[in-house]
DNA sequence: ACTGGTGTATATCTGTAGTGATACAGTAGT
DNA sequence: ACTACTGTATCACTACAGATATACACCAGT
């Protein structure tokens, strides 16, 4: 699994990871099955403590991404059907929530709103997600 | 000027003066040529230090919300047609940027994108991008 | 010049979110 | 039982954002 942190992005690193996982889960790239490294293995790879990771892994099983076998690492929960284009629509969903508050702070219709989206949408740019 | 401070809501008090005059002149309840009150005035009222409240006023003034006269109190700006609607684009696409680019990676379809945003704007909240 | 307004630069205090050190508890394999 | 893993509860530390206290500079009216 390859997470890799941004130290200047103001982030607090366990929501990185919680976020990269979460994101790699929905986007197919972590598939139903496929194994965690242990807290203090991804703490080790990241240099950072094991409390840190284990945060957000707990985070993500009480979220219902990840899933606790009982003696062995974490594995990514099997969705069923639907659930996993629910969890794309809920992923992108939480990106756009700030991205509405703006548009209603700065009294934009919300036609032009959209209008503004799709633009986003078609131009085809670099831009990560990581501001 | 009516301002609600709404002290458990977790939100920082100069934020919430920020949003709320930015609302109420988008929303057109502050109309261009209005005095904002004095920042020891409304300091006073809500109980506040005046830094707080100049601290809100000098970041509205940066936005071009509002605008300060020589000697006198801030009053509401005057905006100049479309100038002003080109820049609250402009603003928006910044934080459009990053959701697009989330879009795709999760593999969605520009009309489902669009529909999760569409009910983004729909609900009302005071989401305000800091998770 | 004096008084009563205005705004704010600077430094300081404080609450808290994020991180880490430590120590404890469980499981698997030998 | 022992070893080598696993995860995490608890407490302590730190850094930073937000709020404040203080002090200074400006302007208008008398």
């Amino acid at each position: 699994m390859l997470i890799l942190l941004d130290s200047h992005s103001g982030k607090p690193v366990f929501r990185q990871i919680l976020e990269q996982v979460r994101f790699q889960v929905a986007g197919g790239i972590l598939k139903p099955g496929d194994e965690l490294p242990s807290t203090r293995q991804l703490a080790a790879d990241l240099d950072l403590n094991p409390m840190t990771v284990s945060k957000a892994y707990a985070q993500l099983e009480q979220e219902g991404v990840v899933e606790r076998r009982p003696g062995l690492s974490l594995v990514v929960r099997a969705p069923r059907g639907d659930e996993l284009d629910a969890r794309r629509r809920e992923e992108l969903a939480r990106v756009l929530g700030p991205a509405a508050s703006a548009a209603r702070q700065l009294g934009l219709d919300v036609d032009v709103a959209l209008e503004v989206f799709r633009q986003a949408l078609a131009r085809r740019g670099g831009d990560d997600g990581k501001q």
